[in-house]
RNA sequence: GCCGGUGUGGUGGAAUUGGCAGACGCGCUGGACUCAAAAUCCUGUGGUAGAAAUACCGUGUGGGUUCGACCCCCACCACCGGCACCA
């Protein structure tokens, strides 16, 4: 087959028929596929694209030809860092590079010959996009859900900029090498905190993956604990967070972060100058670094002293990387006997070590992490565990010091970039009138073409002048615009939303539209995605049911992961290995359906693995066999009167039944190399029946047409151009998915496995009505296996319907 | 360091979830067609021993549970991925 024309030909005809535009009138059950819309950073649609869209197109081909009416939209996440950077380097301007790569990679998107619905296309750095992010901003802002506040960026003092972590390389700035330091800007931020325990709760009725939604729930970290206020002589206060106030009458110091807001507060005079040393050396600490636990614990006294609340011990006050500013109150109370790194520090600063948790019947080894008996603790000794917890926590409670206390690890999420290749925050800031939202009908915010987006300093944004002076919504005075541009992940957590109606433009999507696309059904996309991106959509979702926008609570019912296609060398793709492999080739050697059909065929889905390329030659040899025989067998008559149906015919049609039964199974789920599989066993059958002399033509020709349609969604094009010869009228993709006939995938007789003592002596057909009872008088009797259980006890027979007998003797 | 995942022939990968390990391919062996090659078709193909029937071994390693373990449990090894010292 000629592949380029025919896939000329099909893309032409099913662009002319609108085969792949969702049907908004019809009444059939929709079901919405999506996959992760492209990120168009590389100028082309490399092999993880083609492994992620390709093989759930067929699925969304599958899933149409079983009857529901399917939406399979695909668009465009263009802004980001890389084409800023791009244009850093080499001059193009970020919206050039990426319109000239939206180009290419949507011409390789079609010639993939996916059924994606192209008329609801969404590209995220379009104003008509853009618009609706900043508007959902102004709502998320309305609503109290976006605040501002001061956060630590990474900041290269040469290059005068601020870095993603991406971007800081062994705690250097990746482009000159200076150390990077950590520098507070007003930022603003999204509060996802206010969702977690919806977002950990909802995560319950999804059909995902275990191991995301394990991940999500670990990303939240939802704990049950105390919070404890310790006295200061100073005055203010330290609020501590513990998950084991069971050891609060084994605290022995109390460690704040260096950022904490006090830590300064409670330095005294003569330990000022180590302390600033040591807040300014933590700030240098990039945070992988911080977070190692190789890392030796360092850390500096204050010189103040807390006053532990239950037994009004007099403890030190110290600063310590170890702790967190950014988890719980940014201060933990330190039992150095029950906890490792307590521990370690206590050791390294020679801090007291108070034992107060027992082992219960053993040893008590410090340090002892684990629940214990409580000793040492007043009338709390003897208590275990949670018991212990509730109780001290009830005291804490009673005497006004804290209490228990539900903490997420979740943090909310930080919106603002200083970039310029993002949407603009749509806020004017006023001298008089402080941060002001833009009137939604002001919107969009555009982001100017003309700026100089080259780092020194300041957020490119913030150089425009036309862009930054404007005048105060509220009051009418001079004021300037917020220089800095959202979070991309901002564009991707409702783009699914604006697929259901992507051409309104005087609101980002009816309610009506959305309530009825979504959710969305079916979510392919990868398992990097797990924390962010997928978390930050749900939140979104959730808000916009909460504002009155949609009506329901999760934006993905099931989600599936595709693995990733390594590199040959089993290194994952990248410039720096030299180990990337272009789709195109082999597109243009093999043809897409070739190409799409060895990536179902050659690996696990939701695996990937190393690329390799040695059976892709075998798949096109597949599909020369399939043509030849369909087309061989679309030449025969079928007789008027009726043909023989024997064993042979009988064998036949339990293969193609077979096939039905399982390719359906296995495409439903997602286990492409198995649906594959099984076709080419029909295949085989079919090559087997046709060799025979006499053949029934209305069966074997009913059988290939079986075969062109199951084929059909993994192999689109070829699929077409053979239904065109062998089938009815119409796209192949108009026809219903074949059903399995119960009947003929009975069978008379079902293989038994024969094993004496576990193992296997023999073989054998035994009728398939036949019960256990039956079954094992029936093995009983055969010949050699009474031979070999003569003048012995069966002490036992286990017996698999279908499958095996077991005889234990003795 | 912690968390998660993976480990099956020469190779990509299957295994109805505790029931015949290695489906379907690739590669390789032998054969047919051909002067020959390619293409195509047929045959065999986990390892060891054996002419063969067959026997033994075999799912990273070592234990365990079970009539029966790639699958469940314990300990360990290797590789991959993620990371927030989470108090």
């Amino acid at each position: 087959m000629d592949f380029k024309s025919v896939e000329r030909k099909w893309q032409q005809r099913w662009e002319k028929t609108k085969l792949n535009h969702f049907d908004r009138k019809s009444d059939t059950q929709k079901l919405y596929v999506l996959e992760m819309f492209s990120y168009p950073s590389g100028a082309k649609l490399h092999v993880g694209h083609w492994y992620n869209y390709g093989p759930t197109d067929s699925y969304a081909r599958f899933k149409r030809m079983q009857g529901y009416n399917v939406f399979q939209p695909m668009g465009f996440d263009a802004f980001g860092l890389p084409a800023e950077n791009y244009a850093i380097k080499t001059g193009v301007h970020p919206k050039d590079s990426t319109e000239k790569n939206i180009e290419t990679m949507e011409h390789q998107l079609r010639a993939m010959g996916a059924m994606f619905d192209w008329s609801a296309e969404v590209r995220t750095c379009d104003e008509s996009y853009y618009k609706w992010t900043q508007w959902m901003f102004l709502q998320l802002y309305k609503n109290g859900l976006a605040y501002r506040k001061e956060a630590p960026v990474n900041w290269c003092p040469s290059c005068n900029t601020v870095l993603a972590n991406e971007q800081v390389v062994e705690g250097k700035c990746e482009r000159c090498s200076s150390v990077v330091v950590r520098k507070n800007l007003t930022q603003w931020f999204f509060k996802i905190t206010e969702y977690a325990e919806e977002l950990l709760s909802g995560l319950d009725g999804l059909d995902w993956p275990e191991k995301t939604k394990n991940m999500q729930r670990n990303w939240i970290g939802k704990s049950t604990g105390c919070e404890i206020e310790f006295e200061t002589e100073s005055g203010e206060p330290i609020r501590v967070y513990t998950t084991r106030c069971d050891t609060v009458f084994g605290v022995t110091y109390v460690v704040l972060a260096p950022e904490h807001p006090l830590a300064r507060k409670l330095t005294t005079p003569e330990q000022r100058e180590e302390v600033e040393a040591y807040i300014l050396e933590a700030s240098k600490a990039n945070e992988i670094e911080r977070l190692s636990s190789t890392r030796e614990k360092t850390g500096v006294f204050t010189g103040s002293y807390a006053i532990n609340p239950v037994n009004g011990n007099r403890i030190p006050i110290y600063l310590a990387d170890y702790v967190l500013a950014t988890y719980g109150t940014g201060a933990v109370m330190a039992v150095p006997a029950h906890d490792e790194r307590d521990f370690a520090f206590a050791q390294k600063y020679g801090l007291p070590i108070v034992k107060v948790i027992e082992k219960q019947g053993g040893e008590t080894e410090l340090p002892f992490c684990e629940d214990g008996i409580v000793r040492g603790s007043l009338n709390f000794d003897g208590l275990f565990g949670d018991e212990a917890r509730d109780a001290i926590a009830a005291y804490i409670s009673k005497i006004g010091k804290g209490g228990k206390k539900v903490n997420y690890r979740l943090r909310d999420w930080l919106v603002s970039r200083q970039r310029y290749w993002g949407a603009p925050i749509p806020i004017i800031h006023c001298e008089k009138c402080g941060a002001v939202p833009v009137p939604e009908k002001e919107l969009p915010v555009k982001l100017p073409y003309d700026v100089e987006f080259r780092p020194d300093g300041k957020s490119p944004l913030a150089k425009h002048e036309k862009f930054m002076n404007t005048t105060c919504p509220k009051c009418g005075g001079k004021a300037l615009r917020d220089p800095d541009t959202l979070d991309t992940f901002v564009c991707s957590s409702w783009y699914y939303l604006r697929y259901a109606d992507a051409k309104n433009d005087h609101e980002p999507f009816s309610r009506e539209e959305v309530d009825r696309m979504l959710p969305v059904d079916t979510y392919v996309g990868g398992a990097e995605h797990s924390c962010m991106h997928l978390l930050y959509a749900r939140f979104f979702t959730k808000a916009l049911r909460d504002m009155g926008y949609l009506d329901f609570d999760e934006p993905f019912l099931r989600l599936v992961h595709q693995g990733v296609i390594l590199g040959p060398d089993g290194n994952r793709m990248s410039k720096s290995h030299g180990n990337i492999v272009s789709p195109d080739e082999y597109v243009e050697t093999y043809g897409s359906d070739a190409f799409r059909l060895y990536l179902m065929f050659g690996f696990s889905y939701t695996e990937g693995g190393p690329w390799n390329d040695d059976g892709i030659k075998a798949i096109a040899k597949f599909l020369d066999r399939v043509e030849k025989l369909v087309l061989k067998i679309a030449e025969y008559k079928v007789p008027k009167t009726e043909q023989d149906y024997g064993a042979e015919e009988k064998a036949l049609d339990y293969a193609r039944n077979y096939a039905i039964s399982r390719v359906a199974r296995d495409m439903e789920a997602f286990s492409f190399n198995t649906a594959i599989a099984r076709i080419m066993e029909f295949v085989n059958a079919l090559a087997k029946y046709d060799n025979l002399a006499n053949k029934n033509f209305a069966l074997i020709r009913a059988a290939a047409k079986d075969l062109v349609l199951l084929l059909a969604p993994c192999a689109p094009h070829f699929s077409e151009e053979l239904w065109e010869t062998i089938g009815d009228r119409g796209s192949v993709f108009e026809q219903s998915y074949p059903k399995e006939d119960p009947d003929a995938l009975r069978l008379d007789e079902k293989e038994y496995a024969v094993q004496i003592n576990s193992k296997i002596v023999a073989k054998v057909m035994i009728p398939s009505d036949y019960d256990a009872a039956k079954v094992e008088a029936f093995v009983r009797a055969l010949p050699e296996i009474a031979e070999r259980i003569e003048g012995k006890t069966v002490r036992k027979c286990v017996v698999v319907p279908g499958r095996l007998v077991n005889l234990i003797v003795g």
